[in-house]
DNA sequence: TTGAAAGCGCTAACAT
DNA sequence: ATGTTAGCGCTTTCAA
């Protein structure tokens, strides 16, 4: 790899006059420029990265971490990319780490950014990192979260409208004449899973129908949960007529469940789930869904990022963004 | 961020005595150590990664690339995990970039990672980037391929057994009385698609069943191009009992046609798949399909990449793993 | 318009 | 066992 030095050598000139021609400083000779762009081009220069980031100080290193749960997950494949883009754009770079549920892991690799001189991360948090995020809030660490929030702390946060996406698609379910509509959540202590169940208790009480406490049940986000809640639910005498899922590995382990039942869908049971897949047409029948824009939230997630690497100090904000329910034929 | 100058000014010794029992040089007295491992914590000290790779040489980064095409696949969500895992298990980091299948996209990353002075590479190659790749060989960059290999190109690479995992399937609908099996293939110019394509052949061949060329397309890796190619295939009069889909979302297209064509699965069609997916036992019905050890490639790269920056000159070498058939109830 | 020199945080060769 | 020093590649005063 050529050298600042090299290139210096090569042009005849300091390596002062180098690098102000790679940072397009003003105050260099055209003939000097043209001549220092040629060596540069000759021996195809790239300026270290790193050796930059060492000179510069904290918060000018061009370099953000992102750090997901579960890579897994589609919803999160969306935002990476709208991270990404969004980072490069703006001449940034991106580490990314998904920590796969596991709080060690997490810990681990939020350890890794902070060495690797991360500028700021952009986290979706997870109840298992919440005492890591405080520290680093106490750190002064620039930091947005996605997803979900972490209730007492005040940051910059990207999420998106989840009571209203649950309430509209409870209420199309309503709409098609369901009175016994189950509720199968994420976790229950995670806001976003709350948010949903608000959302589903709005559309009943807007529609005046009494909600049966004995069709909500929380699982978590492994699709087993889905699949195991679901088949206690349509195995009930009384069974619901149709399932709300509060995330899509929960839409998928229901979906399995019910074909295993040999039920149809949507006469015996209609399904719609929160967060829409890629494949989600390409179900039998294809899904209604809620579709969360997480590439616009990993987009968001990178301007604020960098807002607040730019002023430190201005004040918290929330974005929130809308969700769209998709309308398939599984309702 | 404290430095190493803060830590030995705390300790009352020299900043070279830190460095060496944060290294875990034997050549400390332990009373030293207990001392500046005390200082260490107390001012919550962590190396500066970037200033280390400016110290070492090239090589000894511990730092590696990953570029893959699509992150929205599957199948590489499943590699990067395993990248992910055993980079950080040796004590390396990894940047990852996903080029969309974006010619530019994918110079300006390698140009990034390059500039953010990677030691190796592991790349899952494009037809658009084998002039990029070429280059970077010339350079002596230390690289891995994945998935597929560049004909004609001296490089590591772990791919996995494309025309056995092939043939297995069609040997599986052969089985189950299918004499009339089309196949669905990916871009026809890339290797995958050819040795797939070859396993068909091979299958055909073995049972002594002659090949209908009529069966057999080419389309891309969008599910736009599956769901068009099984419609003209499913429209012939004389149409062909059996698909074998030479990627997912070929898959996933023939199967939204298939739907919308009103077809059962599998009494009129039979279907499989090349690359299994984690919500294939969702499908109605649940799908039979080519499993292909994403995680398992992810690590075997690493690892090749790791023993290459290690010693530069060894010979290449290819490692191949096997595919494995699951059999659900599409076939 | 240009260059010399200091220094970012660290490691390693060389002294002591 | 510990310290001194040079230097990795770069940016940034400061001087010319």
């Amino acid at each position: 790899m050529a050298s600042l030095k090299d290139v210096a050598q090569k042009a005849n000139v300091s390596i002062t006059t180098v690098s102000r021609v790679i940072n397009n400083n003003k105050n260099v000779n055209p003939d000097t420029r043209r001549i220092v762009l040629k060596a540069v081009k000759e021996l195809d220069f790239r300026p270290s990265k790193f050796a930059q980031r060492l000179r510069v100080k904290s918060g000018k290193r061009k370099l953000v971490g992102l750090i997901v749960p579960d890579i897994q997950n589609p919803f999160y494949v969306d935002v990476v990319r709208g991270v990404e883009d969004m980072v490069y754009a703006n001449d940034y770079a991106v580490i990314m780490c998904n920590f796969a549920q596991d709080e060690k892991k997490a810990s681990l690799y939020i350890d890794i950014m902070r060495a690797e001189g991360v500028d700021g991360l952009i986290i979706a948090p997870t109840i298992h990192i919440v005492g890591k995020i405080k520290e680093l809030i106490k750190n002064a660490l620039p930091i947005v979260l996605i997803d979900r929030g972490i209730p007492g702390i005040d940051v910059d946060m990207v999420e998106v409208d989840n009571r209203k996406g649950a309430s509209n698609a409870v209420e199309l379910l309503i709409s098609k004449g369901h009175k016994r509509i189950a509720y199968i959540g994420g976790i229950k202590e995670i806001p976003t899973s709350k948010l949903r169940y608000q959302g589903y208790l709005d559309a009943h009480k807007k529609y005046k129908i009494k909600v049966d406490k004995d069709l909500i049940e929380f699982g978590n986000s492994k699709s087993e949960s889905g699949r195991i809640i679901s088949e206690k639910l349509l195995s009930k005498k009384n069974r619901p007529t149709a399932l709300f899922c509060g995330n899509n590995l929960i839409t998928l382990g229901a979906l399995e469940t019910i074909h295993n039942l040999g039920l149809k869908i949507p006469s015996d049971v209609a399904i719609v789930g929160f967060d829409d897949m890629p494949w989600s047409i390409s179900l039998n029948p294809p899904l209604t869904a809620i579709f969360q824009p997480g590439y616009e939230i990993g987009r968001s997630a990178v301007r604020m990022l960098l807002d607040r690497i730019d002023e430190p100090n201005k004040t918290c904000a929330k974005v929130t963004l809308k969700t769209q329910l998709i309308e398939r034929k599984t309702t």
